[in-house]
RNA sequence: CGCGGGGUAGAGCAACCAGGCAGCUCGUCGGGCCCAUAACCCGAAGGUUCUCGGUUCAAAUCCGAGCCCCGCAA
């Protein structure tokens, strides 16, 4: 078995922790994750994903608010990291015997950064894939070990994208790692001049730019769908476009109009495209149909 | 005590501020029209107006307390 100090946090660092449980050729000594904070209108603490899987098979935890002048309790052969959310000093990436390995959404070193999911979406990409790599002390910058590319269908959003990641993800780094250790595979050096950089979105990130033309409308929706959504200003309020699809009518830009039971709203240059579900600030979320019932005499 | 919106028929909303027969768009059911229809016409059923208390001749509406949902913020 080869012995190892897990960093992760989010979701789908969740499942590859799981994952390398599952595959039983890894003795998983530690599992750092970022500490339990603060979440939901009512401010209840909430462990991160990781921690609930690590909890559910009793494995060691550590959580420390900051990595400086952090001590690691454990060494192992490997440090494995994926969506830990903290830059990992080069002091304990040093204290695995054979390396630190990341794994990251995206071919690097296309998407640097806390995003890549989504800002490949927003971005119209039309593939994507996983990297496995080497730990340097700058963010995702380190040698390659292997890719594997996967294509972007055009309806794809973000849940499907990382459903897709997720499903080759935990085979490529469990094999990666492996002939790592046993020393089959060699790294490479990434194309640092082709790095593109991606930042952690935020609820602003959502707001539409009606100049933008559906398909870069869309495009957002696929990215930022459900978290943090897309949305716009309507009589003052705040209104989260919940699913929406491109469409061909013609809508004078930035207007909401109704068509027999379908909501449209225009973008740029003719284009736009068709809200399906839709929720008005202080509501609950809503069919079109059903907003264009309550509020016909606005539209 | 972080800020704000809301709870009215199966759905989405109006009426509330300024108390006086609870209404609109759908849906459902029945009938009509039609070659036909999810279209159109006629009709019907469906309500403890979130709960409890108060004010009043009279409360969805005003006052007090509570429960629940949601948008921000974190």
């Amino acid at each position: 078995m080869i012995s190892v100090v897990y960093f992760g946090t989010h979701h789908f660092s969740a499942h590859i922790l799981e994952s390398l449980i599952d595959s039983k050729l890894f003795d998983i000594k530690l599992v750092v994750t970022q500490p339990d904070r603060p979440a939901g209108r009512k401010k209840e603490i909430q462990k991160s994903p990781v921690k609930i899987i690590a909890q559910k098979y009793n494995l060691k935890i550590e959580q420390p608010e900051t990595l400086k002048n952090y001590i690691l309790p454990t060494a192992a052969d490997l440090n494995i990291t994926c969506q830990y959310g903290l830059i990992i000093p080069k002091v304990i990436l040093d204290t695995a015997k054979h390396a630190s390995i990341n794994v990251h959404t995206s071919l690097l070193p296309k998407y640097r950064g806390a995003s890549p999911i989504q800002s490949a979406l927003i971005n119209g990409e039309k593939e994507t894939g996983i990297t496995v790599m080497l730990m340097d002390e700058k963010m995702d910058h380190g040698d390659i070990l292997k890719q594997q590319k996967i294509t972007i269908d055009s309806d794809d959003t973000f849940v499907e994208l990382n459903n897709k990641l997720l499903a080759i993800a935990p085979d490529l780094l469990i094999k990666t790692a492996s002939d790592y250790v046993e020393g089959k595979i060699t790294s490479q050096t990434q194309l640092h001049d082709e790095a593109t950089f991606c930042k952690e979105f935020t609820r602003d990130d959502g707001k539409i730019d009606w100049d933008k033309t559906s398909e870069q409308i869309y495009n957002l929706y696929r990215g930022l769908t459900p978290w943090p959504g897309i949305w716009t200003e309507y009589n003052g309020q705040r209104l989260k476009l919940l699913e929406v699809k491109p469409a061909h009518e013609k809508v004078k830009q930035g207007k909401l109009i109704s068509q027999q039971d379908k909501l449209f709203a225009g973008c740029a240059q003719n284009t736009s495209i068709e809200i399906i579900k839709i929720q008005l600030e202080g509501k609950n979320p809503m069919q079109a149909k059903e907003f264009i019932n309550g509020f016909k005499n606005i539209l």
